[in-house]
DNA sequence: AATAGTATTGCAAATGTTTTCATAAAATTA
DNA sequence: TAATTTTATGAAAACATTTGCAATACTATT
């Protein structure tokens, strides 16, 4: 046997030219305390003469830890999930985690792939998106006693940890500051609450809302809108056509809301005199917008660090239990909504 | 000995229980043809009720890929990242690659640091944003002859491949435009340039265009903000209290633009009559926004594809030589901008 | 100076796979 | 029916590490 091919360097490699056995050079990084302060030395500058990398698959091989975790989201193309992503990866990697990251695209059938792809590399956690998936991804995660945690969406009867926001709330919250404003005629465009769990919670808390003080949002008083600026846009473009329109829109999401704002500015409606516009979400974004836009706020920020806390713990076995956490909406006053102005007549 | 743990269930479990060695389990999953198709379907049966699921870490450890790809982002809370990741993701996905993200913020110092983590778990190849790096991060990916690519920039000198946009013809279609509706008096509102490659570019591009035709930009018509639709309003709000405005804000990119958008509707200004406003990147809602945005299109979604589908190659081994593949920028005049009426007086 | 600790290191086994090689059984050919 | 080829399987080595145990070398104590 020849010399070593040049990127082949292992860890006996570096043992044998620092002239230590393969254990110490193990010991330098799992252990320093337990290997002499000179010795540490000349292998620590043996490891970088080498340019020595250190394989993580083979310790993961020994029960260690990965130093991974699994990160599920149906996209991380919208604004929200985005931010929420961000702030989550940020803490994990301050803890010394590598996320491994994988999008299924609203398909719970993906999702159970996707999720047992993850298990295949090992990784010490899971965190999926919301509260809806296949029974079959629950029990796969609940068979291999993975810790797992479900973010952005809070139920206190949730199958799994999880950390998010309560969007039943959020949505009682939306409707009732249309309603303390007087309005009356509201009009709800929502994204399909199918196979999307935080926006069916936000309008059924929503309704409820209204039904309690006597209002029923008829049929043609709601409607139904992908996530999409541009397509949010063209429905409300029809919405505000009609001679009878409503005096406020109700948006199942921020982005959507963006869209009545521009459909209003382009039908030369002026917002909030000519119509209130209340979104929820409170994305990036949504303070800045002209008119700055009415809405309720999931502190996505926020949900993701703790997120990330929680996961971290729940590898480190701190926590064993279910653990829940909610974190409040909380209402956004800005400009886009105001107070209906009872001419008396209509 | 007595009964295996619950969780344990590897390939030797397997192989007692469908009474065969493990090589052949191992053969199902990687050989199928090599095995007998009665034994084959025993095993499958075995794997499924014994719920084992096989493990990348110990496959990574015969020189077998590990089917992982590192992604390196500066942040993924940026639009125009968020769309970038997604498409370059979905397209590895559906080659069966997963991928292992990291940030670092815009510090080389932490993507080094991260580029060395994604190495200690043996990922197949790296994606960079940008071709901004430290030198210590070059040589490392050249060092362990990482298939390397750099997306979202081009540069036909580029140190590894890369697959991206022409920043800097970017910057100079967006100057032109502007000089092609009769401005003149041009201000520039720009994000730092340092560590920001991109940006660096496209300013270049618009300053060699404005020169050729004998303009500079004087240092009062020049203005830095981060990347925030927040913060470039407030910059813009400033710059548009000025008596002596210019006729047109060159925007670094959309989300400026976007402020800009925002702050001059707070100012009363109306766009396109008052102020023309042009951006960079044509990010997903430029041209929803109201008015819409007149812009120089950066494929965000077709350079993640083409560059998830290049690094497959180069992953593969099909590619060995440095490979560039350019996307040009497209004008996309929208309503934004307008040719600047010379009422003749000033 | 002998003894008991303690600090440091190496050896070898173990981790969960894949793969090479050998072998046995079955199928094909003469 | 014997010889040959093909197909299917298992045994064992290899992969890059970690760790329990044992051995050695120091230090401190009496």
């Amino acid at each position: 046997m020849a010399r070593k091919q040049s990127g082949k360097v292992d860890i006996v490699a570096v043992a044998k030219a620092a002239k230590v056995s393969a254990s110490t050079v193990s010991r330098t990084f799992n252990h320093p305390d337990l290997v002499n302060p000179a010795t540490r030395k000349k292998i620590d500058r043996t490891i970088r003469r080498l340019g020595y990398i250190r394989n993580r698959a083979a310790q993961a091989m020994h029960g260690k830890r990965s130093s991974t975790v699994g990160l599920v989201v149906p996209t991380i193309d919208h604004a929200i999930f985005a931010e929420l992503v961000q702030s989550f990866s940020e803490t994990l990697e301050a803890a010394g985690f590598t996320i491994l990251m994988t999008s299924h695209g609203y398909d719970l059938e993906r999702e159970y792939a996707v999720v047992r792809k993850l298990l295949e590399h090992r990784v010490d956690g899971v965190a999926l998106i919301g509260l809806e998936h296949s029974d079959e991804t629950y029990r796969l995660l609940e068979q291999q006693e993975l810790p797992t945690l479900a973010v952005w969406n809070f139920d206190k009867a949730s199958r799994v940890s999880c950390v998010g926001a309560e969007n039943m709330l959020a949505g009682r919250m939306a409707a009732e500051h249309l309603l303390e404003l007087g309005h009356r005629d509201i009009g709800a465009v929502f994204p399909n609450t199918q196979g999307n769990d935080r926006s069916f919670d936000r309008l059924r808390g929503a309704k409820a809302a209204l039904s309690e003080v006597g209002i029923t949002v008829p049929e043609n008083r709601q409607w139904t809108t992908p996530y999409s600026v541009a397509q949010a846009k063209a429905v409300c473009l029809e919405i505000l056509a009609k001679t009878d329109r409503p005096s406020a829109l109700l948006c199942g999401n921020d982005v959507i809301a963006q869209g009545c704002l521009y459909a209003a500015a382009q039908r030369g409606l002026r917002v909030p005199q000519d119509l209130s516009v209340m979104g929820i979400g409170d994305f990036k974004g949504s303070k800045d917008i002209e008119p700055a836009l009415s809405t309720v706020r999931l502190p996505a920020q926020t949900i993701g660090e703790r997120a990330a806390k929680l996961i971290v713990r729940l590898i480190a076995g701190e926590k064993t239990e279910i653990t829940r956490e909610a974190f409040p909406p909380k209402l956004m006053e800005r400009v886009s909504t105001r107070r209906l102005q009872t001419t008396g007549v209509r």
